[in-house]
Formats: structure tokens, sequence, C-alpha cells
DNA sequence: CCTTTGTTTCACAATATTGTGAAGTAACTT
DNA sequence: AAGTTACTTCACAATATTGTGAAACAAAGG
């Protein structure tokens, strides 16, 4: 059934699979669709680093037709990007540079956009103490948070790539 | 069909309501079912601050059978707390203290969980500069968001309850 | 003790999400 | 030009999520 080799790479892929599974699994919590979190994950690990969506979807089990949904997810988000090379009808998608940090500033992004929520109501029901309190209350911790990240220094650039 | 006492609280109601639905439907990016979030909402905004199941459903428009299910959840997930007065069958819910302080601590926490899995990832690939890069980027920049929280001042506490 | 009122449970309906299979289309190869 | 391969589209199936209605239940009031 094969040699040594050949199982210890079939061991490996199981285990590469696992990894991406929990990508996906933590992709998911935002979302994003178990194939789309699957192929990013594969993506984030695979070899070479630029591969065809044939190639993706028999890595992660997925059919043609769910990769080119997801792939056009993915790319929307500015996650992956697409590249086809002269001479050649297959594109080929890797991860986007960057594409980690865009994630994690979206999701704070999202998370402050609540300030402004948080503010309409203090409008509506004006500034009376005991009744604005909660939603002062509110306001002031998304208020926090997006100080904090205003003032943080920013993430030391990727020195080798 | 009412006074101009009854208008007004009639208009306002509805703007109220308005505010309830944008906050609801932030929360639903969380994953919290469209109940869940204008209970919340609702409990954010309403007066007295400490209202019976009957009362928000009335409010929000939504079945008793929604409002047990709901309120089961925010009490899990610590949103709110539900009281019993001597002598009353009755139970008030009520936002809990430090609610949405609760909430974005949960949210980044559940990102920086992902040094983890990237930590993880580049246990599984070993260090190979060219093909660990890729995570070892995601990881980086998990890395600094974590340590802008951890060494971000508190938020100052609330001075009036 | 029976009624009233408010909550819970549960079966089910409505809807939304996701992915597959099969047919269609396009592009390189021979 | 015909074949081969890869991707795309689309109808549909499987599943998951949510919320409702009706019946059961519990507690307070008469």
């Amino acid at each position: 059934m094969g040699d040594a080799v050949d199982m210890a790479r079939e061991a490996d892929h199981q285990e590469v699979l696992g990894w991406v599974e929990r990508v996906a699994m933590f992709l998911s919590a935002d979302g994003l669709p178990p194939v789309a979190g699957r192929v990013l994950g594969w993506l984030m690990i695979c070899d070479p680093p630029e591969q065809s969506a044939g190639q993706i979807g028999r890595a992660i089990g997925a059919s043609p037709a769910a990769l080119t949904t997801n792939m056009r997810v993915l790319q929307a988000m500015g996650f992956v990007s697409r590249r086809t090379r002269p001479g050649e009808r297959t594109a080929y998608y890797r991860v986007e540079e960057g594409a980690w940090e865009r994630v994690v500033r979206r999701q704070i992004a999202t998370l402050t956009a609540f300030r402004e929520v948080a503010g309409d109501g203090m409008d509506l029901i004006g500034p009376d103490g005991a009744r604005a309190a909660r939603i002062r209350e509110a306001h002031h911790i998304f208020d926090w948070m997006a100080k904090v990240f205003d003032d943080a220094p920013p993430p030391t650039p990727v020195t080798e790539t």
C-alpha cells in the first residue's frame, strides 16, 4: 500500500489537515464558511505557497463548485490573491501579504464601531444620569478600547518575505 | 386615536426600538440571535432598568417562548442577571454591571487565542524560513495585539452607578 | 380550592446557509 | 478541429438556526 516515505507523507498530511481545521474553526467564529476557512488554513501552510483551485480542493476535500464560491469570498475580503501565468489557463492563489493584520484590524474596527451606537443612544435619551448610566458605561468601555489601539505602536514590519 | 402625549410616547418608542435594533444587529455579528440582541438593547435603554420577561417581550415584540430561550442565553453569557422579589413570582432582568467590558474582553481573548494556533502551526512545519514565513506573520500580528492589551492601562472605573 | 397570570417546554414551521452534482464554457494541446 | 482539462454556473439537497403556538406548569390571590 506504499512505502515508508508514503506513509510518513500521509501522516504529515493528516496532521496538517488537523491544523487547517483548527484555523477554519477559528474563522468560522467570524462567520466565514467552513470551506473558506479551510482554504485559508491550507494556503497558510501548503508547499508550494501558491496553488490552483484544483490542488487546493483536492488537498482539503472540497468540490470544485465550493472552491469557486469560496475563493471569490476570500478574494473579496482581501485574504488571498489570484494570479495567472502567461500561457497557462490555470489561476494560482496565495495568501495575501498582511492578510492577518487586516483581519485583526477589521475586527477591532467592527468592535469600536459600537461606540457610535452608544453615543447615539445617549443622544436619544438625554444625559439624565440615572437612565443614561448603562449606555454611558458601554460607551466608556468601547472608547477605551478604541484609544488603546489608536495609541498602540504599530506592529513591527515583517523582516523577511 | 390618542392625545398628543400618547403620540409623542409612541414616536419615542419607535425611535428607541430603532436604536435597539442597531444594538441587536451589532451583536448578531457575533452570532447572538436577534431576539437576544434586542433584549440586551432594550435593557440598556429601558425605564425602569429592571423589567420582567413579559414587559420585555411586549416592548420588543417577541413571544414568551423566545424570551425564555434568549434570557437563558444572556444569563449564561453573563450579560443580564435575573432577580426575584419576595412575595412575587415574577422575575426581573437587568443588564449586568460591567457586561460590555466583559463582551470586549471576551472578543479580544478570542482573537488572541489564534496566537496559539499559529504557534502550533510553526511547530508542525518547522522553523524553515521560507515556508514558515506565512504562519510567522500571522503569529506576529496576534502577538502584537495580545501585547497591546496586556500593556494597556485598565479602563477607568465607572464613577456613578 | 379555584382562578389568574406569568413562565417554561416542546413540536413544528419558516428561513438561511452551505455544499454537491451535472451541465455548460473556455482555453490550451495535439 | 477535436480532445482534454479546469473552472464556473445553477438547481437542488442537507442541515442548522430561530422563533411561534399551544399546552403544561407554578405560584400568588381571592
